[in-house]
DNA sequence: GATGAATGAGGGTTCATTCAT
DNA sequence: TATGAATGAACCCTCATTCAT
């Protein structure tokens, strides 16, 4: 349940009763429609960045007409603001469930660490990423939206679990904003900017990304681990050799 | 001595040189005609970046006709790609300097933060990456490049310099890619993509910056850091406590 | 039935066809606008050659936005050839009909070169061919079909018209094929070159092409012509003075 | 003493004296780099066509600066109407000295009829030629002129030897003017059109043009030759039987 | 007098947007 | 209401011509 529905589609399921209850939906309100182009409309600017998608390709891509576009989005650029809007939820949907829960600290850490690492640098979300930072000069509402929605929100999530376990004596930080902030990046320690840049072609393996988080929650846990911690921890090692 | 200055730059020197001593430069070779052209480009890409900038804003901005330009630059692709290189120089130039110096661990690596902090999240820095970062679906070599010949450096800079404490026995490191990378994520930690994504709109305050890289330094010496580096803290502590 | 309609045009005729029946016509497919952009593509053309005439000029005279041409045609080249292949359909259409009719060798020759020569030598297809040949060092292959469709084809149809006569006994020819062109050429003696260089700056009189055509049907005659030909030639003209 | 040298030569001689006379020759006055100019410009314009052939190019071959080119002709078309005339010179110099000797009519006949068919159909005549009609909706003097003083030429001289000829009793022609266009298109039948739309693209072979011009004669010869041109030409055979 | 760097109008082509159907 | 043909401004780039050197 993160990603509250924006309002648009709260007014779209009406529309959605409505075309169902009435027939036919009103001008630029038909919600199946608005997915068919929103989903053509992403396979292009994903793939070519906003300037070099045509509208055309759109429209083909999406298999409705130029003119129904311009019902349903006042210009390319509302059109891309949309999709943007949409991916974000797409992309951050889910991501931070398993902070929910939380019987092992190091683990939980781990689990987390491994699926931000993993969607963020995913070759598409980086290419969608790439797409909303050129955009940011244009549109620069766009890119803070994106952030504040997206990953902000993650990290206040983050921030509400590192309290959780702050209060129950596992973590002892200062400024738990600044060091949510340090465990997301030392889980995308090199990772995010050698993405963006293009410089790694590639998304990381499943083993790279293991090792960067492990290391990532070893490094957040050493600096911030209580004694508690330590001393659950050491017990958790003695069960486990025990059990061999 | 970082920051080997390209051929290019020598060349022009020579031109310089050339046009001083002989009058008119030839076709191409004017190093201040090129500068006043990269200038009016900066402008327009940085601001617009790489699709939405015209060959004739360009030209407007430059002061020069479209005709010079394309005498100078082969085509937009590559005006582009020379800018890059150039702004690539400016930003990364004299940022590692300051690990020539291997006094103190600490000081020096919360030195080196903040100066990397700093740069990297700068009004126009940011504005220059996320120009490149746009332009990377179109030009995927120049973001390599880009990162490459300036982040990458400074990371290898940055690993020779650990190795060096490694060796004086002041850190422990497996892997010491990784730990750079690290360090370097932990000193912008939030601040990159932040900055990137325009969610902040201005660069980040003295304090901010401080309190961040305080804050990860101690975190990379809590994780990384050996008894030889705490002893000599201490040692240090006492006797600055002893001065007062 | 010479110039076999191509394709294109039966489909147009379709298109007409549903143009009337249902209204607005597909992209690209209204024979009316095709026909519209052709005729200002060809008076832009035929006027100024294949190089010097500029896209602007044939959106002034066809009177439709440079967009559209681009629907219709994909390129300048492209609608340069379909004007070509127009115009040698309208040149060669008809041109060889009088061939069919086979009662008296020589009027029938006479008849055939005088349509020859006045088709060949006038002013709109002097200009034609021209620009054609003004083509031919950018597009090679136009000439070549030019050629091979126009002038080529009543060439082969003339050797078929030969070798009949060949075998009613008329003529005693060795090379028909090299006949053949040695009759259009006579029949277009000095005309062609004179016109083409534009040294003639009008096409000849009714006159000057009888008494040329006439004076080539004789030579040709005189060199290829049997006793049986002479035979009957006296024949009529004993009948002829024998009405008088 | 064809091709008398037009008036600029004259200059031109004069020019030359005077700067061998004087050291350095007026501007625009050294013909010696009006050749240098001109020869550049044939390589290209000959190879390209007028308009493809760019300022720079013909810089370049010429190995002279545009502004000098610029001091020696007003614009790009003056300096091709200047080209065009000195191609003409050179190619129809000496086509025509075989008329000058008179021994056999039929072997003469022959040996100029292939030197015409030769040269007009060699590969750079034939370039320059469609050069040539290719402007001429441009500049239409300039084809005028060319064939004026290139084809109509040897043309006259063409009629002054068939009148040498019907004086010494051997040819029969009511209208020497037609004839001599008649003979010179039978040398050419097919190939001048052939070559001038690239339906053929290479020159002809020495058999195919031995094939042509003696059947081109025998036509020309069996309309026009007279009883003592038949006698002596039997004459000749049983001579040449005898030998055997 | 000769040079060639600079100019900028104009080249062919694309594409966001409109509006008649 | 939905359509997609038509528009024309703007794109990148070339090149004949000029004029400071």
């Amino acid at each position: 349940m993160d990603e509250t529905p924006p309002d648009v589609e709260n007014e779209q399921c009406g529309d959605l009763l409505d075309s169902v209850r009435r027939g036919r939906p009103a001008a630029g309100q038909d919600p199946v429609k608005r997915s068919q182009i929103i989903d053509g409309a992403r396979r292009v600017f994903i793939d070519k960045g906003f300037e070099a998608a045509s509208m055309n390709d759109i429209t083909r891509e999406a298999g409705v007409s130029k003119g129904t576009i311009y019902v349903y989005f006042a210009n390319k650029e509302e059109l891309f603001e949309a999709l943007i809007e949409e991916e974000r939820g797409t992309i951050f949907k889910n991501m931070y469930d398993v902070l929910d829960h939380t019987d092992d600290l190091r683990k939980t850490l781990v689990k987390f660490g491994k699926v931000l690492a993993f969607k963020i640098t995913s070759a598409k979300v980086i290419q969608a990423q790439r797409t909303v930072i050129g955009a940011c000069d244009r549109i620069p509402e766009l890119g803070a939206r994106f952030f504040e929605r997206g990953p902000k929100r993650g990290h206040d999530k983050l921030m509400v679990f590192l309290n959780a376990a702050i209060e129950r004596g596992m973590l002892r930080i200062d400024d738990v904003d600044l060091a949510a902030y340090q465990f997301t990046d030392l889980c995308l320690a090199g990772l995010f900017r050698q993405c963006i840049f293009a410089y790694r072609t590639k998304a990381p393996s499943q083993e790279e990304v293991d090792h960067i988080v492990s290391s990532g929650v070893s490094v957040f846990l050493k600096a911030y681990g209580t004694e508690s911690l330590a001393a659950e921890e050491s017990h958790q090692m003695i069960a486990l050799e025990a059990k061999r």
